[in-house]
DNA sequence: CCTTCTTTGTCCTGTGAGTGGAGAAAGTTG
DNA sequence: CAACTTTCTCCACTCACAGGACAAAGAAGG
């Protein structure tokens, strides 16, 4: 049996185990030098890991010029879900307990199937990586939605694209079905926590994390921790006016920035473009695949097509304004952009700078860097099983 | 010899002196409800406490139905000084140890003097205070300027409407003229902390403070704790963009929050109106007293002159597009305005409810009071005076 | 090969923080 | 005056933790 149950029993375990998952193998003495523990304490708490079966030996280090010291290691049989449900489609990756992904899977599917249907999607996937031999079981999941969360007890409510998903108890039943712990959480908010544990975002403790997919959000971190707000809706930028009486907007009102840029509304207008006769590199996309996509906007503006970089310039400009009004409000010490969208890459990014270098106080932009995810698709994934392991690895 | 010069010696002695201060006189009996510590541990804190002096006997307690307790409470001789320096005046407060004002003073002043003038002005209305017999000595003093502070070393920072004061050391020449411990932060964080302390957002963890003035600035408290950002520049939304392509701002940029709505803009909207002949209430005013102040409008509101109710309405509107973005965002469990514009009142509050309200997310409003804060012309010292309270209230 | 130095890990004891119970002190209620 | 409450103090016991002594294991140099 190898199925993980201990949890730390105290913040010196709690934190031996979180530096063991950052920082990997590591021996007592060097843990020791980051911890504020004498020695002595340490080893006891350490040999108390090793009962648990939380953390193993992990053979001999080399020597620094004495004694070679015996390693540590998270147990490298524990196995974390991670789940990110986006609008359009599921992510399922399968982790160690030091965040590494070792299998992952992606399935197109819409969310507005309803929970019940997507949740079919994630167990035959989890299933499937399960199968392929990457995990006997699974210690703990991490689900990311899209779309506000009342945190502590797992469940969406009132999101906008995903009906059928208010007040489904998303984090009682998953942990039923796959029985594990479960949490959940908005999917911005996971890639945040994707990029501050292993991505762009390292080392830096208050930034915002745009996410720009089929809709528009906002992860806040503050002093490392995630900012989810009173009702668990912060970050939603979307419905932000961009536009004095612009376009009208799912929500009700108008000019919202989703309304004007996100991966629907630059579909609806590259096939707006298209159909005018505006730009014949979307016109002939158009023509062979019925539809348009962020994507073909991006292969469009690749090739040089003037229309789709117009439209990309203006999507960026857009939400550049947006964000040199959230980033006067928070003064962050980085902003990082992802999600769908970063395909459009530096013509994107280039408006966004632009707009927010102009716009913003010198003082709050100064030393301000704007930068793209580093962690693509793989955000969401690993900031889903981030929040599992923070939250088994911190005292019962 | 009165003056503090002890410093709680563990956590503990720093929370036993926080509760003092916000629940006034205690028992060690109430204290042990609340402190999560066995009596004699406790009793022997107390003590500690009652030897440096910084608590005193306060004698015996009222029967609860047995032995009456013996109270303790915070050294009735404490000071501390509240100094908050705005754009265009400056206001000093003694308060003692549980942060009740004693004594306030007021005083116009262009904060444009530079801070050697200014801080004249402070210490001679800290002589007079003194002088009146509210205090002995100065234990520790809090300081609000209006703009960017780089906290830790209490430098103000690029201000933009007190060029002379960038860089100037505030905490440094302070402390060594009072001779007792100085903080310093924006007037804006200070007024939020007091409305969290002895306001209208006691027992509220996340909340905005929008304050406008002669500028416009915001306090952002996450979880009982001023966010600053990483310049100490956070909360500046004077600078947002309201209006596309609007009006001209000192910053360099068109259609500022600021330049469209504050102090300093509706006292222009209300000579320009009284020039054009649009309303002869402020067109009277402004024949009185050769200009106009925001307190004009709100007289001239107030007898029900239209203009002025337009401009304030405005107004209102302006600033309740820029918060509605900024409740989007930030997911607060409360708005409070205010600042020196207060006195135009619920026609101002009404305006900036109505923005809020239908350009938010129903998520984030569905529970959200938005209310004028509670303390007026004291919210800042009361603030200034708990910022060098934590400070002094914690362990060194 | 042997000595000396370095690093790592373990053991043991002393210290100080903190708990919990006994009981004294000081009330109330009937 | 007896019985019950509440408050406060004192004391013994537990436990977390530090820090030193020491053993184990290796490197470097003669």
């Amino acid at each position: 049996m190898r199925r993980m149950t201990a949890r730390p029993a105290n913040a010196h375990q709690a934190k031996l185990l979180k530096l063991l998952r950052d920082a990997g193998p590591n021996s007592r003495a060097q843990l020791g030098d980051q911890v504020d523990l004498s020695r002595s304490k340490l080893a006891v708490e350490v040999d108390r890991l090793l009962e648990t079966g939380l953390v193993v030996a992990d053979g001999l280090a080399a020597s620094r010029g004495g004694r070679r010291s015996h390693n540590v290691r998270l147990n490298p049989e524990l196995r974390f879900l991670g789940v990110d449900i986006g609008a359009t489609s599921v992510d399922v990756a399968v982790t160690n307990a030091e965040l590494e992904v070792l299998g992952h899977l992606n399935q197109p599917m819409d969310v507005r199937e309803g929970p019940v249907a997507v949740f079919e999607q994630v167990l035959s996937m989890a299933a499937k990586l399960r199968a392929s031999g990457l995990a006997e079981g699974c210690d703990g999941a991490g689900i990311g939605v899209p779309g506000p969360v009342r945190f502590p007890e797992g469940v969406p409510v009132a999101p906008p694209i995903m009906p059928g998903w208010d007040g489904f108890p998303v984090r009682e039943a998953l942990s039923q079905e796959l029985g594990c712990p479960v949490m959940v959480d908005n999917d911005v908010n996971l890639m945040a926590m994707g990029e501050m544990h292993a991505g762009v975002a390292r080392s830096v403790g208050d930034f915002l994390c745009v996410k720009i997919g089929t809709g528009i959000g906002c992860g806040i971190v503050v002093g490392g921790e995630v900012h989810r707000g009173v009702t668990g809706s912060a970050g939603d930028i979307g419905h932000i006016q961009a536009v004095p009486d612009g376009r009208p907007c799912a929500c009700g009102n108008r000019g919202c920035l989703e309304a004007h840029f996100s991966g629907a509304a630059l579909a609806r207008d590259a096939v707006e473009a298209a159909e005018q006769g505006l730009s014949e590199e979307l016109a002939s996309r158009l023509a062979a695949h019925g539809t348009l996509t962020a994507v073909d906007v991006a292969a469009a503006a690749a090739a040089g097509d003037a229309t789709a970089l117009d439209l990309i310039r203006e999507g960026g400009n857009r939400t550049g304004q947006v964000i040199a009004g959230l980033v006067s409000f928070f003064n962050p010490g980085l902003v990082v952009i992802g999600g769908g969208v970063t395909g459009l890459g530096h013509t994107l990014l280039a408006a966004i700078r632009t707009q927010v270098y102009r716009q913003s106080l010198p003082l709050a932009t100064g030393n301000l860097p704007i930068v793209l995810g580093e962690l693509g698709q793989n955000a969401g994934v690993i900031g889903a099983a981030r929040l599992i392991s923070d939250h088994l690895f911190s005292p019962a």
